[in-house]
DNA sequence: AGTAGTATTGTTAGCGTTAACAGTCCTGTG
DNA sequence: CACAGGACTGTTAACGCTAACAATACTACT
């Protein structure tokens, strides 16, 4: 079994001390221009590289983040994740990237788990632990940036889209072309989320005084299964709704898949509007009409701050919010 | 800044030696029930979390493995990520996972990343390296596995789908419908499985004696715009093609949209077979005929062949080859 | 020549953990 | 009662690197 070449190795092979070497490694001044030269050249000789965790030991850095999604292979999370990793490039981090697999268990696994590889910091998305499980488990981590989610009180960052504002203009489209009675794929019970998009759901029906009725919410996993199955249900229960407002694109695309099943015409009979504008949004047959928030940007901005909280920036970075807007297609022109 | 708490806190508190905290944490037996109760007490009380990385400098293991994909968002890779990673959960590990966005430099980079971080061992998928670069890179890691990449010569191990038989069954099933004309877009020219498809996309053609035309091939990236832009071309300069084999699903979909622009009917006037069967496959109209390994079982089986090689088994563990199986749906009948 | 100042290099200690070995304390036996 | 042998606990020295300080060599002056 080769040995990694050592720090040491390389010292003894160009006849000078280890802290030459590590001069030359972190490029710090202070090292005559023969010398440097003269040892790079036997570290490309050797082959040598640096361990990494051997000086994380002594500088308490890792230059590693921790990236937790419930589902990387979600297209939303996916997009998320390409936009937090390039910027954490960017800046020379590089990124572990956790699925929690939409459990809690596996999500509070995976904070210990980051916390004993001593990552720099955390970006958290959608987290979905309650409030105490999540400060709780937070307080082990020195710096976090929560995306999708809002945690009152102590020093967190958060980058959140404006998903109240989400339900809020997709109900009101949707009322404005006159539909009244409109469900709501609600998604998983305990995303908050859902829950703001509830509650723009609803402000949009107050803004036009008309009335909602609680059975038109259903709750579902936010994928297409999921979303097949609680509009087949729904629009089961209560044929006399005409649109359906969904929690994310993929149970809008099971939407679909059930209006095919009952025979019913997208968007004639029923009208959906989905939310996040997944790359399939635009796909599908009928093309979804979806309300946006760039992904790529809230994963990006997201980075961005927890880097700077890194740095130390911790009154000035607290939260961004980006605002959605609706993408008009033909499933709810 | 709170410092993290040592164990060297842990054993003062306790009154007991470093090592007796040790040996509790790591559940080496030698330690009374009681001694090791009390431990496990303060562990709790102080929020202990034992440093992976001063572990890793004395153990010269990480728990800590490289998952290289060229794009996590593209749904083929992230299925493969998927089963990768849940295989390194179910064994300890975590997993780094890397995207190289489809650059040579970018993948040189990310690997000498992994190797300074000492991960245990390296899951290369569809590495876009030629053979020197990519043997000169892999001799700095200790363990390795391919996926979708094949090596010759020595120990790494790989995991294939056969895409020679995958490019032959495709292209089979369209001359059995009597296409005789068969477009091919080919993806990046720099692919492996591209080339082992083109083999099997020739080797169907010899089946039946019938002749191909080199130029009926067309290179593109591996995604929707590659494939529409290089099936508008291929189908302009050669409106006598009746059907095309695309790369990959994403290429396909791309496929149908130049079709849809071109004011083409498929599979009427051109019939379309993709690749992989991602979640799209199925969920665009019309729903793409295409050729399927389980992706989450390439990703499996992956790394349960690189956590195989990592405990010593060279021998025995260095290749698997999947067979790929025809999906059959509405664009290639 | 002597000296202060600067550029370059070296030395020491310690980051938080575990391997390897060295005790110490029992228990049962001859 | 002495003692072998297990059960438990402690001690020491690394692992590969960098911070902080110490030493040396060289430069340009007076």
């Amino acid at each position: 079994m080769p040995r990694y070449v050592t720090m040491a190795d390389v010292a003894r092979e160009a006849g000078v001390s280890l802290m030459t070497v590590s001069r030359v490694i972190n490029d710090k001044g202070e090292v005559s221009t023969l010398t440097r030269q003269h040892v790079q050249e036997i570290i490309e000789r050797l082959g040598y590289r640096p361990s990494n965790i051997a000086r994380g030991l002594v500088t308490q850095r890792t230059g590693t983040l921790g990236l937790v999604v419930p589902d990387s292979a979600n297209p939303f999370f996916s997009e998320v994740a390409r936009g937090a990793e390039h910027a954490a490039y960017a800046h020379g981090y590089n990124v572990f990237l956790c699925n929690t697999e939409e459990s809690t268990e596996q999500e509070l696994n995976v904070l210990k788990s980051l916390d004993e590889k001593r990552v720099d910091g955390l970006l958290l998305c959608s987290s979905r632990l309650d409030k105490t499980a999540l400060h709780q488990a937070l307080l082990q981590h020195p710096v976090t940036v929560l995306v999708n989610r809002w945690l009152e009180g102590d020093g967190v960052g958060a980058v959140l889209a404006d998903d109240r504002l989400g339900g809020l203009i997709a109900t009101r489209h949707l009322l404005q072309r006159g539909h009244r009675k409109i469900g709501f794929l609600a998604g998983p019970p305990n995303s908050h989320s859902g829950r703001l998009r509830m509650e723009g759901y609803h402000a949009a029906f107050a803004e036009v005084d008309a009335t909602w009725d609680p059975e038109w919410m259903e709750h579902c996993t936010p994928m297409v299964d999921g979303g097949q199955a609680a509009a087949y249900k729904l629009l089961t229960a209560h044929p006399e709704l005409t649109a359906l407002f969904c929690f994310n694109d993929l149970v809008a695309v099971g939407a679909l898949q059930a209006c095919e099943e009952l025979g019913l015409v997208v968007p004639g009979d029923v009208a959906i509007v989905g939310t996040d504008d997944i790359p399939l949004a635009a796909l599908v047959r009928p093309a979804l009409t979806t309300c946006r928030v760039s992904r790529y940007e809230l994963g990006k901005q997201a980075m961005q701050l927890l880097l700077k909280r890194i740095e130390g920036c911790l009154e000035e970075c607290q939260t961004i919010i980006l605002k959605p807007e609706l993408v008009i297609r033909e499933s709810a022109p």
